[in-house]
DNA sequence: CAGGTTCTTGTCCTGTCAACACAAACTTGA
DNA sequence: TCAAGTTTGTGTTGACAGGACAAGAACCTG
């Protein structure tokens, strides 16, 4: 930051290049088994119509962040406060906005279950999508939206490998199930129960024991012991997703005789 | 992005407010066995005198990457093309600047190894400054310029864990030695030259023989392999970095008797 | 040629992890 | 009441990766 350049040198606001600084906020949720996004449907001048990421201008003394936090409630009927909110990238092609040079700071949040996730704000109208029909380009998606939001999806994808974030995106307290059905909807993939259950239970402080347990009234089985976050971010030894070929691995051979019981 | 904010609806640009944006670079190199930061020293108003990283406005059509290689080339002597330019995140704190509100989006770079490190620009004096005297605070940075530079070193040390982003530091064509010694440099441990060899030439694409050896010429000792860089950008199995404390282990217990052999 | 240095390969041993078996604890239906 | 089914949690095992060395290979200097 040299503020060095030539022809510039006082500080008359007018006299930089009019640039306008916005946020954009991809909100991550899990409903119904599905990794889902929080768009909202523009009603303004270029895009219209089609959906969009909440976001908007940001004010003179408000920082960043704030910002973000300030436009997802303003645009959306959410009230709830997300459980993450991290800074994702700046995306600031000169021709990305008709209007003018518009340069986006993107963030990505992450919002627990929630209960009524529609429910449109002043004029606008928001809903949910899951990231399926999103990387299907099913949706009609205003200016970059459509890469902000690929590259949003392989940071979520890509944090649950080494950090505790999966948890966020359950109620305050969770089996371990749920988590791993967590790590499932977000990667599209299956894991097996035992070997997560050995991994996020020794896993330094990834979870806490609250010591109740479910009751398994609704689908049977063996009630489950229910967990809180602990207090580590990052996991010692990170979580793979879809070992792909590290270890195909044909089954165990069979016993080479059946031993000889039935 | 809405741009649905009620006050301003119009599209003139001073009706926003009026935010600069800026880009500034952290430029990593390894000089003299020592990762090495590229700083200038500010002769303007804001904290002169004081080191900064260089950077400026962006202009009106102008990618934010193509102002970061213009305003790192403008403001220092440096003519070669990075090896590698990456966004770092984006800093806009009400208060970082005095003057205005400045929102700068922050690079990171690799400038291979260069031979005449220093040679002021126009009016601008830069130079390179080791990254532990900065981590010591032993230098009066201007702005937030240390912060930015501490997640700066934090990214390149971290990205030398799964990418092969190590072997930009070196010229074109480099031993296995001199690529251990980046991640020595960089991440200021010590990495046993067995194994390090071992996993570098067995990652599937990280490097390719040229099949050219040293000559030895220098400093005795078996000649070494030329190698130049694959195609891979990441490593299937990472390198880590300090083991801390996984296999401390024991030496090996001594042989129990001799071999009765001398 | 002895001794030193660097590069490269080999060996051993331990920790990790996927695959699988199985026990534990519950529900439902016969 | 008990068998069958379902989910939770623990044990076991074999493959694999990686750190600690050892040692061989290929060069230098004196």
């Amino acid at each position: 930051m040299g503020y060095d350049t030539k022809p510039p040198d006082g500080y008359d606001p007018r006299a930089y290049p009019p640039v306008a600084v916005t946020v954009d906020v991809v909100t991550f949720t899990i409903v119904a088994d599905n990794l889902q996004i929080l768009l909202i449907r523009r009603g303004q001048a270029p895009h219209r119509g089609r959906w969009a990421l909440p976001g908007g201008f940001v004010r003179q003394n408000e920082d960043l962040e704030a910002a973000a936090l300030r436009e997802l409630h303003e645009e959306t009927a959410v009230t709830a406060e997300p459980r993450h909110l991290e800074q994702l990238g700046t995306y600031g092609r000169p021709d990305r906005d008709p209007r003018m040079r518009v340069v986006t700071v993107a963030y990505w949040a992450i919002l627990a279950n929630l209960p009524e996730p529609k429910g449109g704000g002043d004029a606008a109208e928001a809903s949910l999508f899951p990231v399926v029909m999103v990387e299907a380009q099913a949706l009609k998606l205003a200016f970059d939206h459509g890469k902000i939001i690929k590259e949003a999806v392989e940071r979520v994808r890509s944090k649950l490998e080494y950090t505790t974030l999966a948890a966020q995106f359950c109620p305050p307290e969770f089996t371990i199930s749920q988590l791993r059905r967590v790590y499932e909807v977000v990667w599209n993939a299956r894991i097996d129960p035992a070997n997560f259950h050995r991994k996020v239970t020794t896993s330094p402080d990834f979870l806490r024991s609250t010591g109740d347990l479910t009751d398994p009234r609704a689908r049977g089985g063996r009630p489950a012991r229910m967990y809180s976050p602990g207090e580590a971010e990052y996991i010692s030894s990170p979580i793979m997703r879809s070992p792909s070929s590290p270890t195909p691995r044909r089954r165990r051979p069979p016993p080479k005789e059946p031993p000889a019981d039935r």
